[in-house]
DNA sequence: TGCTAAATCTCGAAC
DNA sequence: GTTCGAGGTTTAGCA
């Protein structure tokens, strides 16, 4: 005799080595619920749309998130050997011995069926997670990485100065375009609004009295906020978008070639 | 009273509400018989590497694969919020009344630290999963690629005809480069082999017999099989990368296209 | 909606 | 080992 699948604290259900027939319509109320599923097993996938693949018989573990997100696991490999990204129509269905989920969407028109022959277990349940995901570079960060490679902002851009102290302050990026024009650039980690190309403003101003010259002023920032790019334009201003994961990234390139470069020397 | 981990005909084992304490030995075996992990529970995630991220207490599923993967699994999403790739080293310890799970690798170094608050359920358990994935076109489908955009084999590469009969078969696909030079592509699906390059040379020479020029002879494989090259250099022919997989691509965006230009003309 | 560029891209092959 | 290119790339930012 089989036990009733049992509710827990967590609201999770579980069913081990489950029958075909009950994973049935466990599986549809779970999608109904738009709960998670794990679900391990041997299993066959096909999947047909922007290319076609088959996978035969082998012990997987298989994702479906609520947002209809179908994810086939092998016991290696960080990425999923099949998958379906988010708002897939999800249907089940028993196929003689075997359980079938298909995992459809249109645009692009893909289909991803897996066929479970035999089941290990299931779980199904429902995550609260409501915490913000962030990504974190300094500011100082990415002036270090535009310091040490000016052309991520601009192909030929050269460096004369940084944290430049100027009359209102400090100017985070002095330097010379191809045409030998003075760049004024003010840093921003998050998307830039009125404060930081005010700023801007008075420091390509002070510049601009004391050489004489025209002098460009570049806000740099993951992107502008909403209203700025207008404010930028009347003040004849520009942006450039400079993201806090590039920075990262080439300041990482940059401290392993100079490792290497420590241990190359002679 | 808690009941200890069972044992289950597949080899899986299942914890379910466990104690801080007795995950800690339970994952180190695990981790030491390189079986799969999958954590259900309240962490929070701090990545530190190429970039620096982190995400606060939220309920997830935490995938630990055999090869040293790890994957933070949100309840919506098709890609993992935190990740490391396969060949980390792994590393479980109690940090007071909750648990933390470092997966840190050298080469990008980075380091990835999970630490659960309280979970859910736990199981472990060894895959057995030797099936081969495949991914398919068809060389027709390939051809019909190739007819549709030359370009994608070679740049400024010109169609004449395909399938073009011929004494000994039918050439694939006949053309002429920007220098006016006559191509013969010999396509296949699969890595080529002598048998591919051979019937190539026979079809470069009646071509270069019956025009009196002389001729190009192209295999186009998504790889060459070992010695492959050698042979093809002997007889003077080139190899060019053909993917199946960017063909399927090709044919999928020209039917889309045609499918808009249809909706599109008035 | 469609494109263009970036990604903690990953992954594999060639050099 | 490192670099280079492809991917059912995915994803985000903009026109």
């Amino acid at each position: 005799m089989r036990e009733e699948p049992v509710a827990r604290t967590s609201g999770l259900l579980l069913l081990e080595n489950p029958k075909m027939e009950e994973v049935v319509g466990f599986l549809q109320d779970s999608f109904r619920r738009k709960d998670l599923v794990i679900i391990v097993g041997d299993c066959e996938c096909k999947y047909s749309g922007r290319a076609s693949s088959s996978l035969g018989h082998g012990e997987r573990v298989v994702l479906i998130k609520g947002d209809g997100s179908v994810q086939v696991h092998r016991p290696t490999g960080y990425e999923p050997v099949n998958w379906q990204p988010a708002r897939c129509i999800l249907s089940v269905s028993l196929e003689g011995s075997s359980l079938s989920i298909k995992a459809h969407r249109s645009r692009p028109r893909e289909t991803l069926d897996t066929v479970f022959s035999s089941l290990i277990f299931i779980a199904s349940t429902r995550l609260m997670d409501r915490a913000e995901f962030s990504l974190y570079v300094s500011e100082e960060q990415m002036r270090d990485a535009l310091v040490s490679d000016p052309s991520i902002l601009e192909d030929g851009l050269r460096l004369i100065d940084f944290e430049r102290r100027v009359e209102p302050g400090f100017i985070d990026f002095y330097g010379k375009d191809t045409q030998g024009r003075f760049v004024v650039v003010e840093l921003k980690r998050t998307p830039a609004g009125k404060d930081a190309i005010l700023q801007l403003k008075r420091y390509v101003d002070v510049v601009g009295e004391t050489t004489g010259l025209s002098v460009r002023g570049v806000v740099a920032a993951p992107s502008l906020r909403s209203g700025a790019q207008r404010i930028l334009a009347t003040l004849g201003l520009e942006f450039k978008r400079l993201s806090p994961r590039r920075c990262a990234k080439l300041l990482q390139k940059r401290e392993t070639r100079k490792i290497s470069e420590f241990f190359r020397a002679p």
